[in-house]
DNA sequence: ATTATAATGATAATCATTATCATTTAAGGA
DNA sequence: TCCTTAAATGATAATGATTATCATTATAAT
């Protein structure tokens, strides 16, 4: 006798998605899927990029990271859910947060909602690149 | 005999890259390198996608026209150079300009300044991107 | 222990973009 | 006008990033 039922989708625990998360929440910088991936095989030899960039993907659609799009390469990664700014510096490609005081964020986040409020669109949120060139790359001139 | 001289690397005319330019210079959306490319070949059926990319990623080089890093899809491209922000429907995926008055400009530069003097970067151009629901999404809810 | 199914890893497929290269075209003399 | 030169083109191969497929494994519940 087979009996069918419906189970509702649940999230299965798994180590790989364990590391995946745990690695951006530790990382101050922002890996592309296939750096997360290069570094994970250390701990975990049979990881498979795949896993990566599903894992990712998943994150990202339940907020538990974010996806930067980097103006200059593939996409990176950010485990950082506080609010904050991005900085690419032209010449390194390198992404670095700018972390803001609450007051700063308020203060940008007025200006924004202002300008939008001329539209009648809802706001989900809002992202900033400052891109240009950071110390080391004005001291060391181009690579 | 065969006299050999340099010449300075100039820009050539095509009607191609015209045809290019001056479509982004008058549509006021941002098409993908797709979608400009079958657009114009209503207007001229020999050019190829190749020359599209091509042109796109020389104009931008240029500072003629600017790429936009789309949140989904692939990049887009804009050929408005007034001060303006770009909001994205999370649901259509459409860009559309929001410009900015010179007031509205100066306030949101000066509180990125603000929070970029933290670091001892040089500041090149920034990207804001505002993502949320459109108007026409907010009424015919998802399609 | 058994069962159901979510998740994985290998890899094929896809999508967007760039590189290659033979041919065409624009521009500037002869 | 006719040559010459090199930039630009268009077709298409190649690449890079990401997603889909699918047989197998691992998790969690009974």
């Amino acid at each position: 006798m087979i009996f069918l039922y419906h189970k509702i989708a649940m999230e299965k625990y798994s180590r790989q998605r364990e590391l995946i998360y745990h690695s951006l929440e530790t990382r101050k910088d922002h890996p592309t899927a296939e750096e997360l991936y290069l570094d994970l095989k250390e701990k975990m030899p049979e990881i498979g990029i795949a896993t990566v960039y599903r894992n990712l993907s998943d994150l990202c659609q339940k907020g538990k990271i974010i996806k930067i799009k980097s103006k200059y390469g593939p996409d990176r990664f950010d485990g950082n859910l506080m609010p904050h700014i991005h900085f690419q510096c032209e010449q390194c490609n390198n992404i670095v947060d700018i972390e803001l005081k609450s007051e700063e964020k308020e203060k940008i986040d007025n200006d924004l909602l202002a300008v939008l409020n001329k539209t009648d669109a809802i706001l989900t949120t809002s992202e900033i690149l400052l891109i240009g060139i950071c110390k080391q790359c004005q001291n060391h001139g181009m690579n």
